[in-house]
DNA sequence: TATTGTTATACTCTATAACTATA
DNA sequence: TATAGTTATAGAGTATAACAATA
C-alpha cells in the first residue's frame, strides 16, 4: 500500500481561476479577430500605434514583453496586410517607426468593437458593482506586483 | 487629417487585467515547475492521476480540452521521466490506462508546494477576504458559462 | 563598442489526419 | 463501422543568436 498524504486540489488555486476564466476570455477574442484576419498579438500592435501615431519597434517591444526579432515578424505581417507602414527615422539612422496605413485606422474601431462584445458577453453575469470591483482588485495586483506589460497571448 | 474616433482602451476591458495578471502567475509557476524538471499540462496529468490511481488517455484528454494525439505525447514524456506508467485496460483490449509510478507520487505532493507557493506569491497583496471573494466570483462566472476544463498552459 | 532592426535557425506546443488494433 | 491510442506531419508562435547599418 502506498501512501497519498492529503494535499491541494488544483481548484484551490485562486491562479486556477483566473486561468480558466483568462484562457476562455482570450481563445474567444482571438476567434472574433480571426474573422477580421488579425491575431492577437497584431491586434495590440494596432491599438497602441492608433493612440501614438508612430513607434520604434524596439520601443513595442519592451511595452509588450517580447523580443525585437519577434516584434519584426509581427511588422512583417501587418505590413502584408496592408495595415502598418515602416518608414525611416528621420533623426536616427538605425532607426524605424511603425504607423498604421489608412486602412489600419479604419480597421481599429471595428475590432475595439470585438473586443468590447468579447468582454460583456463573458461578465454580463457579473453586476457592474461586481465587475468594478473585479477589476480595481486586479488592476490593485498588477500594480502591487509591478506588472505593466501589455499581456498579448 | 485622419479622423480617429474614440474608442475603448485596451485597459477598458475586465479580459486585460485577467490575463495580465494570469499570465504572469502562470509563467513564475512554469518556471517553479520547470526546476523540477516539469511542464505545467505534465503537472496537471500528474496531479489529476495522484486523485484517481488510473485513467484512460482519451478521459484526460476531454477534461484537458486537449487532442488525444497531444495527450498521448505528454504521456510519453512522463513516462521517460519514470512519472507515469502505461498500463492495458483488462476489458477493452484497445484502451490503456496512465497511472502514476511511485516516483510519481511522491513528486506530486512536493509539485504542490509549489502551487501553493506560487499562488500564495501573487495574491498576498489581498486580504483573506478579498481572495476568498474573487475565487467566489471567477468560480461563479466560469460555471455560469459552463467553463470546466482544466486550464494547461 | 553599443544599439536598432532584421534575418536565420531552432524549439515548444498543439492540432489534423492517417494508421493499427481492437470492438 | 466505430472507437482507443499512437504516430506522422504541419503550423503558429516565440526565443536566441548572428548580422548589417549606424551611432
Amino acid at each position: 500500500m502506498t501512501a497519498k498524504p492529503p494535499i491541494s486540489a488544483l481548484t484551490d488555486h485562486l491562479g486556477y481561476w483566473l486561468r480558466l476564466v483568462s484562457n476562455h476570455v482570450s481563445a474567444s477574442f482571438a476567434r472574433r479577430l480571426e474573422a477580421e484576419g488579425v491575431a492577437v498579438a497584431e491586434w495590440v500592435v494596432l491599438r497602441v500605434l492608433y493612440d501614438v501615431d508612430a513607434l520604434a519597434p524596439s520601443k513595442l517591444a519592451a511595452r509588450m514583453g517580447m523580443t525585437r526579432g519577434a516584434i519584426s515578424k509581427l511588422a512583417d505581417k501587418l505590413v502584408a496586410k496592408g495595415l502598418v507602414d515602416r518608414a525611416d527615422d528621420l533623426e536616427d539612422g538605425r532607426a524605424h517607426t511603425l504607423e498604421l496605413t489608412k486602412a489600419g485606422r479604419a480597421l481599429v474601431p471595428r475590432l475595439a468593437k470585438l473586443a468590447d462584445a468579447n468582454d460583456r458577453a463573458f461578465f454580463a453575469g457579473l453586476t457592474a458593482k461586481e465587475r468594478e470591483g473585479l477589476k480595481r482588485l486586479m488592476e490593485r495586483t498588477a500594480a502591487q506586483l509591478g506588472l505593466d506589460d501589455i499581456p498579448v497571448s
